[in-house]
DNA sequence: GGATTGGTTCGGTAATTCCGAACATCGTTT
DNA sequence: AAACGATGTTCGGAATTACCGAACCAATCC
């Protein structure tokens, strides 16, 4: 059946999350320890030492002492669950406003997160019929000044971490197109600050165009960006102010669907 | 320092969580197996075992494949994060409120959970100058026929599931005035169902008094009782009314912090 | 007060898990 | 292009690790 090879598997592991299963079933008045080793089949002391490592990271509470000492869940997973659930409202709800993207503009789309002082991508659509396979590999770490979506959170970010993040990235120089001065720099920001899209003309890579603009979470801090790639020479000029502010709507809806305030969105 | 005796604590286990406590900094992203090896200070094989300990359990999720495979955390830890934080809610939402109910009626006041076919009590806050101590444990199960948790909770519970619990219990006889017939059962809750709260007229205890009423949670269903518990001779009849009224208000109080609607605690 | 249930501690055993090394695959760089 | 480096995966062996059973406390129930 399972030719999943259970080689591979730590019974401890699979014992500790069985408990915290039968745990959550149990609900709040939660169970004794000859319980939970009657139910999963091992013996007390087996049991009580699990409990006990759940118990010093917080992932279990006891209830009582002594006699009739009761286990339940414990806060430390409301920590793990809350942080997944975020990722999860990020990535589902990127995934969507994307398709759209990318069905709207033709192009390939991508968003990012910031992880400092780098940029990682977390989800991406591809062109229908792309005529060039970017290699964007998921997780893959970016500099920040030479991409429309590092630009763009750049741009959305205090100007404190922005000096911080460009003192131990630095200004590498991608293509002869790069900005590897950082007043330079500072003044394309200023105008991605106030058109609320930021442009990539090459400057990471030799004829790639993108099109980036910031996200912001319900805190109205800047979570991340998405952008839309294509080749330069699909790109005339008078298309850029339109399809950047697409790019622009389209981040701001992921914000807003992400519970941001509107005042995130707009100028600074 | 830390007098805990290491010998009664599992090593994988420990070094699952800290994997997941690892990749909940990691964030949306996640971190490769190397990564993980690496920063846990353990061999890539140890690592690849817990994992996929934990892939399969669904407590870690796996973006790509093959080469820069990466791990992020699962689904399973938001479901089990969710229970916790229901849970929490519940007991601490709770708590403030009987305190209050006890400071107005100076009663003891309980809150119960259903743990079919019984309840099991989970929170307490005594009387302040309690002539008799109930010994009412945490965590104990009740039968619900005799108690006023019990009938608040019965009467509020769709009657298919009512025909369950008592068939699977019974009706025993823990005093004389105890209704162990099925029909007057019946007629007792669909009064409490017009009152809004139930009775326990020494039906579980010689000489003691509950007056309970139901929980609702932000789905509408219900998911407890708190009752307030006296010495019948306390209890002249002309307070009982005004009790129940106070009890059942309290209760209405815990349901909308939960985020019931209001036509949860209204009459049916 | 005895009997029963539940929690905690201990010692020995062997099963479990850990590691290092080798293989397969992919990306990068020379 | 080809060699290199890094990564995920598999395997065998060694011993650490975690399991169990039993005994020891503590508290409840009859």
């Amino acid at each position: 059946m399972t030719a999943t090879e259970d080689r591979y598997r730590v019974q401890s592991v699979e014992r500790a999350f069985v408990l915290l299963e039968a745990l959550a079933e149990a609900g709040p008045e939660g169970m004794t320890l000859s319980d939970l080793a009657r139910l999963l089949g091992i013996s007390k002391s087996s049991a009580y030492a699990i409990l006990q490592t759940l118990l010093a990271g917080g992932f279990v509470a006891d209830s009582g002492s002594g006699m009739s000492r009761r286990y339940r869940l414990g806060m430390a997973l409301a920590r793990l669950g809350d942080v997944v659930v975020s990722q999860i409202a990020l990535r589902d709800v990127a995934m969507t406003v994307m398709r759209d993207l990318t069905r709207e503009t033709g192009l390939t789309s991508r968003v990012a997160v910031l992880d400092e002082p780098y940029a990682v991508v977390i989800a991406r659509v591809d062109a229908p019929h792309s005529t060039v396979r970017f290699t964007a590999n998921l997780g893959k770490r970016e500099h920040l000044h030479c991409s429309a979506v590092g630009k763009a959170m750049l741009a959305a970010l205090p100007e404190t971490t922005v000096h911080e993040i460009l003192a131990t990235a630095g200004l590498p120089e991608k293509t002869a197109y790069t900005i590897t001065e950082a007043p330079a720099l500072h003044a394309d920001l200023a105008s991605v600050e106030q058109r609320g899209y930021a442009i990539d003309d090459e400057e990471d890579n030799e004829g790639v165009f993108c099109v980036g603009s910031a996200i912001f979470d319900h805190t109205a801090r800047c979570v991340g960006a998405v952008s839309v790639t294509g080749l330069k020479l699909d790109l005339p000029a008078w298309r850029v102010d339109q399809l950047g502010q697409t790019v622009r709507d389209h981040a701001a809806q992921i914000s807003t669907l992400l519970g941001a305030p509107a005042t995130a969105e707009a100028a600074v």
